[in-house]
Order: structure tokens, then C-alpha cells, then sequence
DNA sequence: TCGCCATGTCCAC
DNA sequence: TGGACCTGGCGAT
């Protein structure tokens, strides 16, 4: 499930579940027992999305969640007059949090701890610019992007040079673009750059706000509109995290789609290990000659 | 039931 | 660059 637009949408559903109150904070699974002790009856300030890092501020302490490529972290909402309190977790669950009337259950992280101010400062140093961060400087990209040899297809996944990308928004932004994922950073002009950006920031808040990557362009449109007009706040809020990504049909130009037909020319779809996941490309609409 | 794969990252060689 | 690791779901057996 996760990279960045998840990450982003978890972090605004923790904070609009949780903010302002205490949490009841445990471990089932009890590989972080310890820690959440320290949180349990702490107040839950903000949180906030770093790439596809998490940030959960709860008084002077910080919570740091990575869910790496297999975890999860539901936020769904129980009866509050149940006197059963929320369901018992199933699964294995490594930090279970509860509100006054959500429970958000974490499973397999990558990481989940908890940290220092300057070893948050460090993570977040460490990374390139962020699509969704209206703040972000793209041009700290280009200029890495820029004197690398490799290809920009392998450069969208280093966090180092954006925060956030993975492997689907990678494979498929580059088709919307028809960009070769094998041009060499170097050779990607400034113009270039700029249109990849903008494609990322006009592409990701569609997924935070849909919970779903939308990259099919009639699905884009149709994602666009329903944020103009205040539709989609109503799927936002009520997409808990256990039913996420069902709004819209699953649907790509090329992610798991090797041998299937590319939707702009016919030409079957290729895959290859790129930074070490499999990439897929049209090789005919993604040439560079 | 088993094994493999997944929208990710780190570490050892 | 290959393997390990976090866990669950699904197709093959």
C-alpha cells in the first residue's frame, strides 16, 4: 500500500481520530511494549507525513512509523457506548491505539520507535523534496538528478532525491510523460524535470485525498473534479483505512501489466528489476528516439 | 497447506 | 548487488 500520498492520508486521519486527546496506547503483539508505556495516556498533538516517514507527536515525545512495503495502519471508528470498548485486535499488531471513539491498529512496520528531535531532524534532512509538501523545493532534485548517471526511472525511488515516489507513481508517471526510464539523470533537461513535478503534484494529492493511486487519466479527471466541487471530502473522511482504494476501479498504464498490450500503442508492456523492483515501461511510447 | 509476491529499506559482501 | 526483514493475501498444490 504505502508510499507517500498513504502516508500523508494517515497522517490527517490519526490527527482528525486522535488530536487534542489522550490515547490508550498497547502492544498486542508485544514487540513494542516498552514503548507504548511511555506513550499510553499521552496526549496526541499532531502528525504529520515526511515522505514515507510518519511523525506522531504525543507531548514531548515522538513517535517515528515507517511501514516499509507490507505494513498497515487502519484508523476505523467503534460504537463508543459499546461497553465492550473496540473489537479485540486480530492479527499481529505491534501498537494498538484508541480514542475516544477510533482505534487505529499498526501492523508489520518497518519501524516503529520512538525518538529525539535531532533524530527526527536527521530523517527529515536526509530526504529530497516532497510533492505533497507545498513547501518543497523541487530544484534540490534536479540538481542531484542532474549529475547522476543513472536512469531517472532508478532516480525516482531514492528518497535522497524525492521523498515519496515509489515504485507505482514512478512506473506511471513516467508513461504518462512518455519519458524513457532509462535516460540518464543527467540527460534530463530542467524542462523535463518541471513537467515530472508537476505531474507529481498534481497526481499525489488525487491519491491522498482518494486513498487510491489515480494515475488513468479519465479517473484523474474525474478524482479533479470531484475535489473541485467538494465531493470527494465526503469519501475522504469516511475511508477508514480497512476499505481504502475502493472508490475507483484498480486501473494503470503499466504497473503489472508485462505483456499486456500499452494502452497508447499496443506495444506489450516490459518489465525489468530497476532499483531493485520490477519497473514497467512501454519501450515504443517511452523510447528516446 | 505452502510458497510466493507486494505501493520499502537496510546491511553485508 | 543479493538477501533479510516486517505480515497478509492469494494462487498453486
Amino acid at each position: 500500500m504505502p508510499e507517500g500520498h498513504t502516508i500523508h492520508a494517515l497522517a490527517d486521519r490519526l490527527e482528525s481520530a486522535f488530536g487534542g486527546r489522550p490515547v490508550r496506547a498497547s502492544s498486542p503483539q508485544g514487540r513494542f511494549s516498552s514503548g507504548a508505556a511511555r506513550i499510553d495516556g499521552h496526549v496526541l498533538e499532531t502528525a504529520t507525513a515526511a515522505g514515507k516517514h510518519l511523525f506522531v507527536d504525543l507531548e514531548d515525545q515522538v513517535l517515528h512509523i515507517h511501514l516499509g512495503l507490507i505494513g498497515t495502519f487502519p484508523v476505523r471508528p467503534f460504537d463508543p457506548d459499546d461497553p465492550d470498548g473496540p473489537p479485540a485486535p486480530t492479527g499481529t499488531v505491534r501498537l494498538r491505539l484508541i480514542g475516544q471513539e477510533h482505534v487505529a491498529d499498526l501492523r508489520g512496520p518497518m519501524t516503529c520507535a520512538l525518538i529525539d528531535a535531532d533524530r527526527r531532524a536527521a530523517i527529515e534532512q536526509r530526504l529530497g523534496p516532497d510533492p505533497l509538501d507545498p513547501k518543497a523545493e523541487p530544484d534540490r532534485a534536479f540538481a542531484r538528478i542532474n549529475k547522476s548517471r543513472k536512469g531517472i526511472g532508478a532516480l525516482l525511488m531514492e528518497q535522497q532525491v524525492v521523498a515519496g515516489i515509489g515504485n507505482v507513481y514512478r512506473c506511471e508517471v513516467l508513461h504518462r510523460l512518455s519519458v524513457d526510464p532509462f535516460t540518464p539523470g543527467a540527460e534530463v533537461t530542467e524542462s523535463a524535470w518541471a513537467e515530472i513535478w508537476s505531474e507529481l503534484t498534481r497526481l499525489l494529492p488525487l491519491g491522498v485525498a482518494f486513498s487510491q493511486i489515480l494515475t488513468m487519466e479519465d479517473q484523474v479527471v474525474e478524482a479533479e473534479r470531484m475535489v473541485a466541487d467538494g465531493s470527494s471530502e465526503e469519501i475522504t473522511r469516511t475511508l477508514t483505512g480497512e476499505r481504502l482504494g475502493d472508490f475507483f476501479e484498480r486501473r494503470f498504464l503499466t504497473y503489472q501489466r508485462a505483456g499486456e498490450a500499452c494502452l497508447g500503442c499496443g506495444t506489450c508492456i516490459a518489465s525489468e528489476q530497476v532499483a531493485g523492483r520490477l519497473l514497467y515501461w512501454c519501450p515504443q511510447c517511452q523510447s528516446r528516439h
